[in-house]
This record gives C-alpha cells, sequence and structure tokens, in this order.
DNA sequence: CACTAGATTTTCT
DNA sequence: GAAAATCTAGTGG
C-alpha cells in the first residue's frame, strides 16, 4: 500500500480557527516513521483555542516559550506535554503573528492499527484513539515533533479522505478546561464512536432515568 | 454504569 | 509552589 496523500496547503490552516477546526472533521491524519511505515486515522473530534479573546488558551497570556509556535506560521505542528505524562497535538492556524491552533482530540483508526496497539500497549481499537494524549501514544507524536511543518509530507500532516460517509458536526464547550467555558468551541462528528467522552455535550443527552420509584 | 482518586513533571507565577 | 487543553484503575450501585 502506497502513500498517494497530499498534505492540506498553508491556506488551509491560514484562516479563521473556528472553520478550520471544523474543516479538519473527517480529514485524515497520517504519521510516517523512517522505515517507511505510517499509520492514520480520520479526525473525529477537535477543538479551536485561540489568543488574547480566550482566557483558555495557552496564548492568553503572551509568548512564552512554550507557546511560541502557536504565534508562527500556520500549518505547524505544536506539540506540549501535560500532566506530567501526556502529550497534546495541536496544528497552529491564522496568519503568522496571530497565536491559535487546533487541538485535535480523538481520531478513528484507519490504517497501522497493530502498530497503533503496540505503542498504546491496549487491544481495544475504540480504547486507541478516542483522546487527545491517547493519540498521541498511538501515533508515536512527542515534543521532538514539536515545530514541524504539516505542509510537508515526510513525518506529520494532514490530507483529504473522501472515503469517509456524510456526517453532522456536533458543538459543545471545551473539555478540561475552567475557563472559557462560555464558547463553543468544540466540534465532533455526531454518532462516531472513537469520539472521546460523553461529558462536555450539548444537554438533553441524558441517557439515563434513574428515581422513577413511585 | 458513574464517580473518585492518584499518577507524575513541566511550566509559569 | 500550584496548576495543568489527561488517563487509568478502582470502588460502589
Amino acid at each position: 500500500m502506497s502513500i498517494d496523500l497530499k498534505p492540506l496547503p498553508r491556506s488551509f490552516y491560514e484562516r479563521y480557527t473556528i472553520d478550520v477546526a471544523k474543516d479538519l472533521l473527517g480529514k485524515l491524519l497520517v504519521r510516517r516513521f523512517p522505515d517507511n511505515s505510517f499509520v492514520a486515522g480520520v479526525i473525529v473530534e477537535v477543538e479551536a483555542y485561540r489568543g488574547e479573546d480566550d482566557p483558555a488558551s495557552h496564548a492568553y497570556r503572551g509568548l512564552t516559550p512554550r507557546n511560541r509556535v502557536m504565534f508562527g506560521k500556520p500549518g505547524v505542528a505544536y506539540v506540549y506535554f501535560t500532566y506530567g505524562m501526556y502529550h497534546c497535538l495541536n496544528i497552529v492556524t491564522e496568519p503568522e503573528g496571530v497565536p491559535a491552533a487546533v487541538l485535535i482530540r480523538a481520531v478513528e483508526p484507519v490504517y497501522g492499527i497493530e502498530k497503533m496497539m503496540k505503542f498504546r500497549g491496549k487491544k481495544d481499537a475504540r480504547n486507541l484513539t478516542n483522546g487527545p494524549g491517547k493519540l498521541t501514544m498511538a501515533f508515536n507524536i512527542t515534543k521532538e515533533l514539536n515545530g514541524i511543518d504539516m505542509t510537508k509530507d515526510d513525518i506529520l500532516f494532514v490530507s483529504n479522505y473522501d472515503k469517509y460517509p456524510k456526517f453532522e458536526i456536533g458543538v459543545s464547550s471545551r473539555i478540561g478546561i475552567k475557563v472559557g467555558l462560555d464558547k463553543p468551541w468544540r466540534f465532533y462528528i455526531k454518532d462516531n464512536p472513537y469520539v472521546s467522552k460523553l461529558r462536555g455535550r450539548p444537554m438533553g443527552t441524558r441517557s439515563k432515568n434513574k428515581s422513577a420509584k413511585p
């Protein structure tokens, strides 16, 4: 199986972050390794983070050594380390100088599932890439990839993927933050089983009705 | 099924 | 020194 996939161009990322986030759903995230093998998955859940107007963003309080790539060129990977043991993958958006990025929260495994299982140390396909820390493990994405250019096809990139069926986009507030909860900037493919959590969903999705005793 | 606690270390105040 | 764009195992219903 050969890769005839082409990275999305920089112009795709050089736009309003919310639009980029939504447009990334249904695209294919591809990770290539030095031995020419690769893994890939369909992006099914993302979150948008911006700058001054977004208190939940790493860039809210200005430039620091950690967040500097958010201020740089669009289409570049922003990978950070958190909670003492996990990495998260973002793609920088908006023109250079404007801090913003899209967090990839979950993908649906498509190619190289065996390899993902190896990196994750788990066998359940459903539990391989359904979270930001999990998918970086499955794709072997670490801080070393921070700052790499995702408009090139050699290490990490996103391409169009026409095989995914038509879908509806779900919206909610973002997960795992304490401020900026007023912004509905989490987007996911509705009814896709690889979306990370069932918390942080739009209201009215309660499935249980406990206290129904007379 | 739902919820809680514990892990573990970088980063910025 | 505290918090962090998280995950897992464990408990209780």
